[in-house]
DNA sequence: GCAGACATACGTACACTGTAAACGTACACT
DNA sequence: AGTGTACGTTTACAGTGTACGTATGTCTGC
């Protein structure tokens, strides 16, 4: 009996899986993180919640594309001839701008488990900036760690396990080639660090303790090198 | 009807607010994040749900005792005369291993608001480090920006803001005053870095931007140094 | 010993959350 | 014209934190 099917309805623009997740970033950013809600984001939309999950899978399926878009806003410049250093800096601090901007990705980055495509796309730049930059795999590795909760503003520690049993041996190697095309530098170190350590492909092949300390030493002695000088 | 008021009740401890913090963190421990809900808490303490609000104001408190319970795990040792990176290194590292040990609470952490004293203490003890070790107070102010994420394995940015207009003047003189004599050291920068920038007592005193440049080029200078070096 | 007072635990209820299942409708293709 | 599929709605359920009113202790003054 709801039936208001007026001919000529006002031409709603359909829903899609973009829209919702841009509705999404902007009820995140008008209204903060605590007020995207599956039932808020569909009266953004002029729809009932349900009506979503014809177009995401659920609210973490949003929460990875909202990721993922945002992560899209940072532009990843080819890395000119001016050195690692300043190419490295430049692309940091686009990260930074882009996470203050929506202030509220941090703490949704850091409940997703998987990275998403524009992470990947992001942290393979990264790595192809040290490596062109006269960085060996290892210290490249070293630095991503390092750096860790600066590249994004946040820690990641991502990646921490990808499940014990997720996949046969063969399903990895699959998914490492086809990894391979795509992020081709960030193949290259996984490749070389899970070779020096004599894990299994289980575990992410270095040891976040040592890690740790790596960078934590690299700080301390920067700090030492400062308090000297001045 | 349910009167089941046998005299001589098996005698249970009454609860108690450290007896709830407690249960919490074992719990949490136990089964993770997650699990940590009112209902649960009181399922775990033979207890409903409200009972539990006789003895703590809201989750949010329990959250905050829990976090305070644990930073009292770390144990401040008092710096030995073995120079200031080891006694910061040992401090470090003892705070990972705490939150490494409860692996929930950086989560935690970052959904407060207002740092809990056993942070403040942990803090305190921090900068006494660096002050002793002939750091002056500005490059302490750095130094605790760039350890950040590394002092308790999390980025924290904390006290953002006190709120714009949370109180009057003589109101935060007499918190400064109070805090002086609990955190000394805490104090003393806190005056400093406020007196150097112009700015009132509103905002707290350092440019959040300038922090992270000052960070990240520590860092990239370390790398710079270690892969010229190898 | 007994009455009243007070702290505390309980049950109920409400407003939220995400989402599974069933239902209706409107369009496209055969 | 008939049919299938895509998509929006409705209803319902199991959670969450917590405000309110009631019942049960336990302790104190007479």
């Amino acid at each position: 009996m709801t039936a208001k099917h007026e001919t000529g309805s006002p031409a709603r623009t359909p829903l899609s899986r973009e829209r919702v997740l841009h509705a999404a970033v902007a009820l995140a950013d008008a209204e903060g993180l605590p007020s995207l809600s599956m039932r808020r984001l569909g009266q953004e939309l002029g729809v009932e919640a349900m009506s979503l999950y014809n177009h995401v899978a659920s609210k973490d399926d949003v929460l990875d594309g909202v990721v993922d878009l945002v992560m899209q806003e940072i532009e990843v410049e080819p890395s000119d001839g001016a050195g690692w250093q300043a190419s490295v800096r430049r692309s940091v601090l686009a990260a930074r701008e882009v996470l203050t901007r929506h202030s509220w990705m941090p703490a949704v980055i850091e409940t997703r488990t998987t990275p998403t495509p524009a992470m990947m796309a992001y942290m393979d730049a990264m790595i192809g900036r040290f490596l062109a930059g006269g960085f060996s795999v290892d210290l490249t590795h070293h630095a991503l760690h390092v750096l860790g909760s600066r590249v994004l503003g946040f820690t990641q520690e991502l990646y921490d396990d990808d499940g014990p049993a997720s996949g046969s041996a063969e399903d990895a190697m699959l998914l490492f080639q086809q990894m391979a095309s795509q992020y081709p530098n960030m193949a290259r170190m996984f490749q070389e660090v899970l070779h020096d350590t004599d894990d299994a492909i289980l575990g992410d092949g270095c040891d976040s303790d040592a890690e740790f300390v790596f960078g934590l030493d690299l700080i301390l002695d920067g700090l030492e090198r400062l308090r000297t000088a001045s």
